[in-house]
DNA sequence: TACCCGTGGCT
DNA sequence: TAGCCAAGGGT
């Protein structure tokens, strides 16, 4: 069993990321210059690191410290807070954000008592099977508690490794993270965890932090590939833009001569109050429309055209895209040229346009782009 | 996988 | 000022 672990660890951290002088360099720093008096330091009490881990997810340590005093106060051991009722919990974390920590938090102490009997495990494998835990808050939560040697990767650590290292890319992004993590792993240093790890942390949280970092005075400063070139404004890459989502639709180009039917869009949505090309509405079809056949889509222009007049033509214009901030529309058009045509256009509120006056138009841009091409008697 | 979750501080 | 981000985890 021993050996299935050793070889596992082996291939997580390879050797040519070892660098003893980078923990050597950390934990003299923490020790002479990092933070020793926070409220849940010089504890190995695993229920204070653990509260106080949970706390310090994605939250700042100014705002956890009345929180974690207050909630100390009513739950001293593991044992109350397992036994506070939920209500209770949650009205000691109200205001922190982020509630399913707090149910989580509940739901993990609970378990701890039963399982554990109340002493929180040392394997950082055991302390990520508890509600809450992640791979990293089980590292710190070992590391801190019982010195056991497990690699943190949080933002600070993110943001030291990105600099250090000349990390490229989103260190979100699932491969820069293996990377990081496989760095984490290999630098660990084999004594001393607790000073390294706090260190990691106060690194990140005072010196190289996010803007304007205090590069000469850190400890690191040799080391540093972001500091060497230059590129500590950069590095670690920012969040991308997130992918902006694909609408769909399919329209209706309805013809009779010069005429073509437009209808005027709600006041809300996109293109709101303008003029357009029909645009089917059926629910199931137009969340579909991408891998509509065609025998479908005509199906429906049918349908709709057939209110208008007598279908003497039809066809499925190209494929277009229009770009908008937040999301791509791709839209099809189906074309459909009708004549001896009824006079229901009044009470559908459609309107005939002669393509001439395209131009002028109230139309959305592709819209009026396209009709215009249709009225320079371009092929479509 | 990418997105969601809350609040406060920062530039 | 309006994003952007912070001691991540769950889904």
């Amino acid at each position: 069993m021993k050996r299935v672990i050793r070889r596992e660890e082996a291939a997580a951290a390879p050797a040519e990321l070892r660098d003893p002088s980078f923990s050597a360099a950390v934990i003299a720093w923490q020790k002479k210059f990092g933070r020793h008096s926070l409220p849940w330091q010089q504890t190995r009490d695993a229920y204070r690191v653990w509260l106080s881990e949970i706390m310090l997810q994605q939250t700042q340590v100014t705002a956890v410290i009345p929180y974690y005093q207050r909630f100390l106060d009513r739950c001293p051991s593991v044992f109350d807070l397992a036994e506070a009722s939920n209500e209770e919990v949650m009205a000691l974390w109200s205001g922190l954000g982020y509630y399913t920590r707090a149910r989580n938090l509940h739901r993990c102490a609970k378990q701890v008592v039963e399982q554990y009997r109340g002493t929180f495990p040392s394997d950082p494998k055991l302390l990520q099977e508890l509600p809450g835990i992640g791979r990293s808050t089980a590292a710190a939560v070992a590391a801190f508690s019982y010195g056991t040697q497990a690699a943190i990767l949080d933002g600070n650590v993110k943001r030291v490794f990105a600099r250090v290292f000349g990390v490229e890319g989103y260190p979100g992004a699932k491969a820069v993270e293996d990377q990081l993590w496989l760095r984490a792993q290999a630098l660990l240093p084999e004594q001393d965890i607790e000073s390294y790890t706090q260190g990691l942390m106060d690194l990140g949280a005072t010196l190289c932090t996010r803007s304007s970092p205090a590069c000469q005075r850190c400890p690191l400063q040799t080391k540093c590939v972001a500091f060497r070139d230059h590129r500590t404004a950069e590095l670690p890459y920012k969040k991308p833009k997130t992918k902006i989502k694909e609408k769909h639709a399919l329209m209706f180009l309805v013809r009779h001569g010069d005429l073509v039917l437009l209808e005027k869009r709600p006041d809300s949505g996109i293109w709101g109050g303008l003029l357009s090309l029909p645009e089917y509405q059926g629910m199931q079809l137009s969340s579909d429309v991408a891998v509509l056949d065609e025998s479908k889509t005509f199906a429906a222009a049918k349908d709709f055209a057939a209110r208008y007049g007598e279908i003497k033509e039809i066809s499925a214009l190209p494929a277009m895209t229009h770009v908008f901030t937040h999301f791509r529309l791709e839209f099809k058009v189906i074309y459909v040229r009708i004549e001896n045509t009824r006079d229901s256009v009044q009470e559908s509120g459609a309107s005939w346009l002669d393509i001439h006056g395209s131009q002028q138009a109230a139309l959305p841009a592709p819209i009026k782009s396209l009709l215009i091409q249709l009225a320079t008697g371009l092929d479509l």
